[in-house]
DNA sequence: GCGACAG
DNA sequence: ATCTTGTCGC
């Protein structure tokens, strides 16, 4: 998938809080929130990033992709990458964390998928501009956050059913922020929002359809797994190379 | 000043 | 996110 570097790349990455909320208000105004669809994507790609560390800008971050059949879910292509973190952990700024590994495992891709979900808001964050509109500005794909927990806004509880669902309010000016769906019976809710060129109608149907047994659709399953691995992999050649240096001194 | 706070 | 033992339930 053809990814050229970015204007983000040749200026550099954000290095301060200060930089970072600058450069959300550059992107911000770049991002479609309007549309509809994809109403019938062949594809869904599930996006997630493991962490080595605590929180710090040094840790070892692995991010994957997972692109599934919208249809069978059946996985039809993988990616990794693996980097430093280049950000520390703050809520509101998570993108400048998981974006730059996410834009490289994302760049092996042969083709592009046709819906990123991602692990984290979008339009639900407190500048309307979270991860997954950050992915999407910067892809120009079709984005959405699927998240396990609330950042802001308020909601009714949903009903119990699976495909109940209630909105997620901005209390301050009563905008919807994005939808708290009901994955199974009896579970948690996810956190639903819109990142780039997709409705949140839409989105809720192919969530649903990518969670046809768990709480989490498969997307964010696979991509959990298969970053997690990358992670535990890179960790033990890591530790193999270490040892060979020991070795030879 | 006191909480809340995606991963 | 990650650190971690046991435990309730299908």
């Amino acid at each position: 998938m053809p990814l050229g570097a970015g204007a983000e790349e040749r200026r550099g990455w954000p290095a301060t809080e200060r930089e970072a909320l600058a450069e959300q208000a550059r992107l911000r105004p770049l991002a479609v929130l309007d549309a509809e669809g994809p109403a019938r994507p062949r594809t869904l790609a599930g996006l997630d990033v493991a962490y080595a560390g605590t929180g710090g800008p040094e840790d070892r971050v692995a991010g994957a992709v997972v692109v599934l059949d919208a249809a069978t879910l059946d996985v039809i292509e993988e990616a990794t990458a693996i980097g430093p973190a280049r950000f520390p952990y703050i809520p509101g700024l998570f993108a400048f964390r998981e974006v730059p590994v996410l834009l490289a495992a994302l760049a092996k891709l042969t083709a592009p998928p046709d819906l990123l979900l991602c692990d984290g808001h979008g339009l639900a964050h407190p500048r309307r501009f979270g991860l997954a509109c950050h992915l999407g500005v910067l892809t120009g794909l079709p984005t959405a956050g699927v998240a396990k927990t609330r950042l802001i806004g308020t909601h009714a509880e949903p009903g119990p059913e699976r495909g109940d669902h209630a909105d997620l309010v901005d209390e301050a000016d009563g905008a919807v922020l994005g939808r708290v769906l009901r994955t199974q019976r009896g579970v948690k809710p996810v956190y639903l929002s819109v990142g780039h060129r997709v409705g949140l109608d839409d989105l809720t149907r192919h969530v649903l359809a990518a969670a046809p047994r768990y709480r989490l659709p498969e997307t964010t399953r696979r991509a959990d797994r298969l970053c997690r691995d990358a992670l535990d992999a890179d960790t033990r050649n890591a530790d193999t190379r270490n040892a060979d240096t020991e070795a030879r001194a």
